[in-house]
DNA sequence: CGGAACATTGACCCATGTCAAGTGTCGTGG
DNA sequence: CCACGACACTTGACATGGGTCAATGTTCCG
């Protein structure tokens, strides 16, 4: 989940080259790229634009999401400040980055990121290595979809936002959830509705509180991992059927 | 995300440049690669195992799974002749290569292929698109897994397989489907019994025929992709519920 | 023949999506 | 300042889809 968004911040260093000088370069190069505003519910691109730039977000939050053939939004991902989107994006974009808070973001034209990785050689094979922990990160995502309870689903949620705060140098157990419970919903594919009881449930039980909608505080962490993980020592969090499953398919192969 | 790495596959093509002796060179490579062979069930590797060797499928077919923490399998995709696994494990495998018939494999070792590709950029381009297919079908699985009925899952399953037997030049609507049907369950998210259903729910509607559990024979393509795309026109596929929020939440931003 | 593995089908029921209603909370305009 | 609407969130009641259990059929192999 977060998982997709924390590979995003790393491809700028790989495209460009590891070694500390073009790392400069590039650096510099963001300083002094043009900041864009975009309000809440704005468009930073939709699918189909033409890719003019790379961009990479100073503050605020944008949700990256597809809209399926059925009308189904999809939300693969959100990015916070720190992250790039767009990146790599060649003709036009797949799909729609949307901010979900007031956002600055730094524009970067593809043309000068073409060039330079064009004059580095080593490239390709860090490009290889780009494309690796991409599929890793795709597929932990795919991993949360598996046959997963809610209250899974949702503890899991949380502790990937947690992580990814705690190595931004933020509070571990308390912060504010930019998105909406139906962005969420969208994003574990669960109902707003169901998003919301199992909000309910892990603050009844205990292990989170609510001061706000959307200001989280994370008390029992220990416990939440072992609720996502699907730990047998939390089976109470599976649905009954999920439970029976677990036991009679213990291992294969 | 999934944007920025389908894109990036093809910046090799640009800073490479392709030339049919490398080519050769790649095919040699592997032909003279030593040939391993697996029974049905045995595992080519497994997670944790130090990654020594990557490998092409000659013949049979691979299931690449994870056991989740809870004992659940997750099936993240099939490989068959043409394609390479292991690719993208650093130092360790991060997931189990199962054989699912019998099944033979050249192997390359990793060294080596280092060796080649920071020789020969056409091999690294090689891997890329290899890793890139990956990354292409594990993405797709992720929108598999939105809230989607069985049927439309089938259906897609379906067509992913035919399209990929069309590429290899064979038979675009009849095939044999390698896998069990707890294989497919375990890939798509879904019970045995619900994969079985389904399969007998899509020949009553003559949409295939099954003339032996294990072979396939697609008898309307088009009908069939309308349900994997959850077109309007195949609502009657989705459970109602989801019927119904497709009208209601028919686009957003 | 017998046993194992896989596939199918029916019956049941619970978890989760849907509908509906009520409760904040925010922003705008009078 | 309040009134109002828009929007997000919560909670309850209900329906149902798909997982589970169980029984049977089919294939394969020793």
């Amino acid at each position: 989940m977060a998982v997709a968004v924390s590979r995003l911040v790393r491809l700028p260093a790989i495209v460009v080259g590891i070694n500390a000088r073009s790392a400069v370069t590039f650096e510099q190069g963001i300083a002094r790229a043009w900041l864009r505003k975009v309000e809440t519910k704005g468009h930073v691109f939709t699918e189909g634009d033409p890719t003019t730039h790379v961009y990479r977000v100073e503050t605020g939050a944008v949700a990256l999401y597809k809209v399926l053939a059925d009308g189904q939004r999809q939300i693969v991902g959100f990015a916070y400040p720190g992250d790039f989107i767009g990146l790599g994006a060649h003709g036009e974009h797949l799909m729609n980055a949307q901010a979900i808070k007031p956002t600055r973001l730094r524009c970067l034209p593809v043309a000068t990121l073409r060039q330079l990785s064009a004059r580095d050689p080593l490239i390709g094979f860090k490009l290889y290595e780009a494309l690796a922990r991409d599929l890793a990160a795709t597929r932990d995502l795919v991993f949360t979809k598996g046959r997963r309870s809610p209250i899974e689903r949702v503890a899991g949620f949380l502790l990937a936002f947690s992580r990814r705060n705690g190595e931004n140098g933020h509070d571990r157990r308390c912060f504010d959830l930019p998105m909406t419970r139906t962005d969420i919903g969208d994003f574990l594919g669960l109902s707003v509705e169901t998003v919301s009881r199992t909000f309910t449930n892990l603050r009844m039980h205990g292990l989170i509180e609510l001061p706000c909608t959307n200001h989280v505080k994370l008390v029992d962490i220990e416990q939440l991992q072992s609720i996502a993980d699907g730990e047998e020592g939390a089976l109470w969090t599976k649905p009954m059927s999920l439970r029976r499953l677990a036991c009679r398919r213990p291992r294969r192969g």
